[in-house]
DNA sequence: TCACCTACATGAATTTTATTCATGTAGACG
DNA sequence: CGTCTACATGAATAAAATTCATGTAGGTGA
């Protein structure tokens, strides 16, 4: 007589993603697993239940009769188990929020603005994740991101709209004062940063430039970097403006060519649609609406 | 940020257990493991929740205010997984039954009619487990049970009551014409069998022959080699009637003395409550009434 | 009141299970 | 017809669960 009413349930956790997904290679990547550790639970459950769950087509799988039966019964049982688990964890945690944040962003605006709201929120424990490697909010690492995208439409994300920003060229002033016309900006060396070609030229079109980015330009990392330089006389960048008004109003860097052109995207609060209920996240919206 | 909604499944199995039965050690008896697994377990569980989920108290534990939360969560998802899972399996795996049986019932009473039930339902293999440790149903180790109890009440198991037996003394023929009233047996051996010692006395009070079992009896580890004892004529033996209905038939053995006493207890065919919906064993308990 | 018992805890050793790695297979796609 | 993609598979490795041996604390009976 064998019998084992349960199955090992680490398998269920393999078997949900992958019929969620109907793809062994997603579940393993959702799962921060390899697709052969997927396969082999897989397969380790089917062999508990005695029959398949899956349908093995040519580079895809789909649910076999018995794994439409159960997919819905281990998906729900897991869900519900997730609910309570989120509910017990996060009233005995103490609050902390982890924010992921573009570190130009963090420099020249959140980090001067975050100790108001460290005062609002003492309870809770603030950090940032400024590591470039995502331009794209990763709910892996952070529980909330402030991020530029021009499709704000991934799916179980939130997004906030908190701006749309103004294209500022900006220089030194000293910089600012041989640009008469927009056509002088040539003399300059237009600094370029990766992965905002696009607004540079949005600018550059829209003042009657095309062509300003050439490839000898100079090339930074981060807008940081190219602000930096371009205080100290280096050349000109193109940069959304609320990342350089402190700089304009204290005079430190100018705008040597006026423009109303806006970036193509927009500024985005993003954080899982399922954790848009936790006490912290709601704090930091409210609060980051109000800047 | 740490944050893993679901947490080790495994430790689930544990906790769920451990809650239900209020005690780390009941709990470790029913998934056949030590109580050092279960306090592991549960105090990984505790340690990926943040929080504690028992009070332990001296000698016991209850659930803490967390724990009552997460409780009655896990059993329920749990349980629905369970459902789905054995309804899977049982659609799948090839019909099988173990059924629980004292050697001697299924030497002299059962495997002498099992053939007719192996001809009704060919689909159905039958095993017998008649390992004579497990004096009660063991549902660990077989479907369902053929067992002789006076207490038909454990929770969760259900009892169908097949028949009360009638006690009686039977020994070989040429011992029985050597007896003529009840006090002549003592002039022979009383084959005791271990556990019986309830009925031989009952059987012995009813005929007026107290004091009949002497501690110089031999004694047989069971009916079936103290049956046989008698067949060959080396003393009386007191059994339920069945077991020597074909042999009081054939003459083989006979009743010197008449009784009309009955076993305290029934004979009862027993099985999981959960499980009495299942066609095997529907198909078995319908059949064996009928016996 | 003092052994002794019972139930749970704990750390190290061990066994079991999950995962990766390296590779294979089969069909789709250019 | 090669090449790519998604899944399978077996052996090696990493991680997790379990046991074993022992500890602790409170309760129980001589």
């Amino acid at each position: 007589m064998v019998r084992r009413t349960l199955p090992p349930l680490s398998t269920l956790k393999a078997f949900e993603a992958a019929a969620r997904l109907r793809s062994f290679k997603e579940a393993a990547e959702e799962l921060n697993v390899t697709q052969s550790a997927i396969s082999h639970q897989v397969a380790s459950l089917e062999r508990n239940l005695g029959t398949s769950l899956f349908r093995r087509l040519p580079g895809r799988v789909e649910l076999s009769k018995a794994g439409e039966l159960y997919f819905p019964v281990v998906q729900d049982a897991l869900d519900r188990i997730a609910l309570t688990t989120d509910l017990i964890r996060q009233s005995h945690a103490p609050a902390a929020l982890t924010v992921q944040v573009y570190v130009t962003v963090a420099v020249r605006w959140l980090i001067p603005r975050l100790q108001k709201f460290k005062d609002a929120s003492p309870e809770i424990a603030i950090s940032l994740d400024a590591s470039l490697l995502d331009w794209e909010f990763n709910a892996d690492r952070a529980d909330i991101g402030l991020i530029y995208t021009r499709s704000p439409d991934r799916p179980n994300v939130s997004y906030t709209l908190l701006r749309r920003e103004r294209l500022v060229a900006v220089c030194s002033s000293a910089t600012a004062k041989a640009i008469s016309s927009p056509a002088d900006i040539r003399q300059f060396p237009f600094l370029a940063v990766t992965g905002t070609a696009e607004d540079s030229s949005i600018w550059a079109a829209s003042v009657g430039l095309p062509g300003l980015i050439q490839k000898s330009s100079p090339v930074f990392d981060s807008n940081l970097l190219a602000i930096e330089a371009a205080v100290n006389g280096q050349g000109v960048v193109v940069v959304p403006e609320f990342l350089v008004e402190a700089d304009l109003a204290t005079g430190t860097l100018a705008i040597p060519v006026q423009s109303d052109v806006m970036q193509p995207g927009g500024w985005y609060l993003t954080y899982l649609q399922r954790r848009a209920n936790e006490k912290a996240i709601r704090k930091f919206l409210d609060w980051i609406r109000q800047q």
